[in-house]
DNA sequence: TTAATTGTGATAGTAAAGCTATTAATGTAA
DNA sequence: TTACATTAATAGCTTTACTATCACAATTAA
């Protein structure tokens, strides 16, 4: 399927609305392989000023600084995700079912989960997995927090949440679990890649791993 | 009590052992102040060679740069926790009460499991929680991995892991659960405090919601 | 005792990163 | 046509990140 998501952006995170010109298109397309390549730290406005054939100042029009880039491309994620979850739940009965579900998304058995879009898709997966908590995890975390930037996230948690909900009423956790589901998938699915060690992972069992683990975590949480 | 702690630290991590000289000593200790007041994007060699009245230059023969020397805080506390563990739960008959243990060391009720040390512990926690995880997720994860600095923090899951083991040998995930533990206790103290919507704390569960929720997701997961 | 060696911190830089004030160009409204 | 507003480019400045070199003191060697 392709799409053409268009999600209500927070206007805190940008000084220019960058959809609404060339430009600005350019800049959040070759900055989430930029990002990607490089890494938050060493990824810069001068190299994608370079990259996109414009200066530096013209990106400053658009972002304040690269963390508000980087929030940008993590806002979109979680708008991604919420609208996905939505897409691949509505015909399910069961809540159990959903849930399930809502793992498969999260663990990326991607081939089948994924929405295609005009920006590189594995490209933003891997930065949030491996920059998205960055976003938050900061001195600023208050303030940032004060104008709304975390809401999409925390709706996002919210939607799960009320699925554990809908699966077991007495679960006194769900906000907590929702949000355990989201942070934990993206650090195993780095760890398996990156320090194993820290998981179970083995060669037979490498692509069905993380959907295992985390399956057992929430059901037997919930149940 | 009081103890002086002198763990074997990777001598990958530093140029020169910031231990053997006083003014060695004296950069790891300032820094830890202004890495927690500043946070590590704000911190900088110059801001803390101003601070103990000496020039850049020192510094940078003790560390490499700015994300190495957090990566011996990191470290410093990975051997802590271990060490920490070992005190507390020496004594204790079951493997059930040893895992309640590790929660609740992990869970920070402080006053009772807090050992005191040279450095300001209360900053090195608040770090920890803050910045821990940036000595991981980057691009040069693997780089850092192969000269084995994550090492401690691979031995501090294996222990909790074999715990986890003993207590259930049938359990699947030991290792996965033993970093998404650590994990998940840095993360929620840090949500309770400042995303509280992503948590289901609130006044009257506040002091101990993180140990309860923990408790809840490790036992769930291990019976 | 003097000379060479070594270990230390200080001085003085450079290149890049991060950001901004000003100017120039273009499009729109009166 | 002129005035106004919007947008991007130029050129800068300050801070960050890092390094080459120097100076000094302690140690050792002749």
């Amino acid at each position: 399927m392709v799409a053409n998501f268009s999600f209500h952006i927070n206007p805190h995170l940008f000084k220019k609305n960058p959809e609404e010109s060339a430009i600005g298109r350019e800049i959040v397309s070759n900055s989430i392989d930029l990002i990607n390549n490089l890494g938050i730290e060493n990824f810069t406005f001068k190299k994608l000023a370079t990259k996109i054939q414009h200066t530096e100042a013209t990106i400053y029009r658009y972002f304040e600084n690269k963390q508000m880039l980087l929030l940008y491309i993590v806002s979109w994620y979680w708008h991604y995700l919420d609208f996905l979850i939505d897409y691949k739940i509505q015909n399910l009965a069961e809540p159990k079912q959903k849930i399930q579900e809502i793992i498969s998304i999260l663990s990326q058995n991607l081939s089948e989960t994924k929405l295609t879009s005009y920006y590189n898709m594995a490209a933003i997966f891997e930065i949030v997995i491996r920059e998205g908590n960055k976003v938050y995890l900061h001195t600023e975390v208050k303030e940032i927090n004060k104008i709304q930037l975390y809401k999409p996230y925390k709706d996002l948690c919210e939607k799960i949440s009320l699925l554990f909900q809908t699966y077991n009423s007495s679960y006194k956790f769900s906000h907590s679990l929702a949000s355990t589901l989201v942070e934990t998938s993206h650090l195993h699915i780095f760890f398996t890649e990156n320090l194993p060690r820290l998981t179970d992972v083995n060669e037979e069992n490498k692509n069905s791993y993380t959907h295992h683990f985390l399956s057992d975590l929430i059901f037997k949480s919930l149940n």
